[in-house]
DNA sequence: ATTTGCAATTTTGCATGCCCAATTTTTTAT
DNA sequence: ATAAAAAATTGGGCATGCAAAATTGCAAAT
């Protein structure tokens, strides 16, 4: 048993960037029309991949000539990036990206964690039995995933863990809680991007989801709160350690 | 004390449409020079004195006509009372006033009950003499006007409390926990503007203020969570029955 | 009578030009 | 030389014109 742990495969897992990541919105939204979801990719993407470093000036020209068009639609795009904590806009004086600290990132996952919680306790209430088959749908492919050895696990793992935070805060049918935490999921990969899960991790995090399922269908909204809780604050943790 | 009881005078309270209320809002901005700023309280006003109700379709050109802007700081009004869940904006198709139901209200209460508790303990972990002073202020004159049986305790009630609550999440020192707090509070307006408050309600309300600032003075803040959690809870059931 | 397709109108989304506010630089006076 | 004031420059806020998308109305066919 010792030497499985030992040989347990520590995985790079880019889990922030990729958990509901920007990327893949890129891939979900078909058209990609909107020239202000453009703008907002690109700007999105020039700060995370280090062209903007926190406390830069942004200026509107210049993300105009970025991201390839005019700067009403730049402007849009600012306003969803600072709804989401990724810039600041000061009136008159332009944008700049976010300076964040130990602190805001401590605050952004207690957030996280009541409102994402909230969510599970009202999807114990008001879930539909589509819910609870996407749900049961996505820790039954990662379950398998993580039984066999291989190294896609990782891949399956992301994906269907995203698809299951969205399937949960859906099941809770609240819009204006589902717009609330989609906004304070992005900004926690400002800080860091990387970080590196444990096979165990990975397993833990699935049993959680696993026990939410179970609560939820149960109608059990207090435990599916705390149990929810429990685990994002874990994933805290994980990404305070280093 | 049963007579006292009888002879309570039942105070109408436009509670919670000027507790933390647009108009104060005005009053607050010094110049008023952005058009922006103008559009967005022309709009507000507008919903809330029913010209709109929920359902309507705002066109951007009849909403610059009534608030004698163009349509550009018309649209960053719609998008900043899009965050506030007063309008639903659907892409390529308008905006709507927010339509609501009970539910969307409980869960409103709930978010506020969650995020203003975690500022409550984070003020108490965080919080300066100066936070303290203006606290302890509020509750002060709150207690002070209530002593004295006049009818203006009502207006040094809201005024107070509002500053009260403001002074504790900015003790909080998290920028994005403020924010999200206020796109909380406007809402709750536009389903019921005005409540009725017994004066036993607005002396119980102040006890709690003054139990969260000894919780904080005292760095405790599982206390002062749970104290504002249940402040807010019971406003949210003042606020249910009729 | 209901539905489907097409056209006309309405309305949003985007680009661009102008104006004013904020910041920085230069000049002048002590 | 330093500080204060004034001028210039940078850049965001706002208005407006244009293009694309959606809604509506009408007509025709099933």
């Amino acid at each position: 048993m010792e030497l499985w742990v030992c040989k347990t495969v520590r995985i790079i897992v880019y889990i922030l960037a990729s958990w509901y990541s920007r990327t893949e919105k890129v891939l979900k939204v078909e058209d990609m029309a909107n020239a202000a979801d453009q703008a907002y990719e690109k700007i999105g993407q020039l700060i995370l991949k280090g062209h903007f470093t926190p406390g830069d000036r942004l200026s509107e020209e210049e993300l105009s000539r970025l991201s390839g068009v005019s700067r009403t639609p730049v402007r849009d795009a600012l306003k969803r990036l600072e709804a989401e904590y990724f810039v600041v806009i000061r009136p008159n004086q332009g944008a700049e990206v976010a300076i964040w600290n130990a602190r805001d990132i401590e605050d952004l996952f207690q957030m996280r964690a009541l409102l994402e919680g909230l969510a599970a306790a009202r999807a114990a209430e008001r879930h539909t039995s589509e819910n609870i088959d996407i749900l049961e749908g996505c820790v039954e492919k990662i379950g398998h995933a993580l039984d066999q050895n291989k190294t896609s696990a990782t891949d399956v793992f992301l994906k269907e863990n995203k698809k299951f935070h969205l399937a949960l805060v859906d099941a809770a049918a609240s819009p204006r809680l589902s717009a609330s935490i989609a906004n304070l999921i992005a900004p926690a990969v400002v800080a860091r991007t990387a970080r590196t899960f444990s096979k165990t991790d990975l397993h833990r995090s699935n049993d959680h989801h696993r026990e939410l399922v179970e609560a939820i269908k149960e109608g059990d909204g207090e435990l599916a709160e705390v149990i929810m809780q429990t685990h994002i604050r874990i994933a805290a943790r994980s990404y305070r350690l280093e």
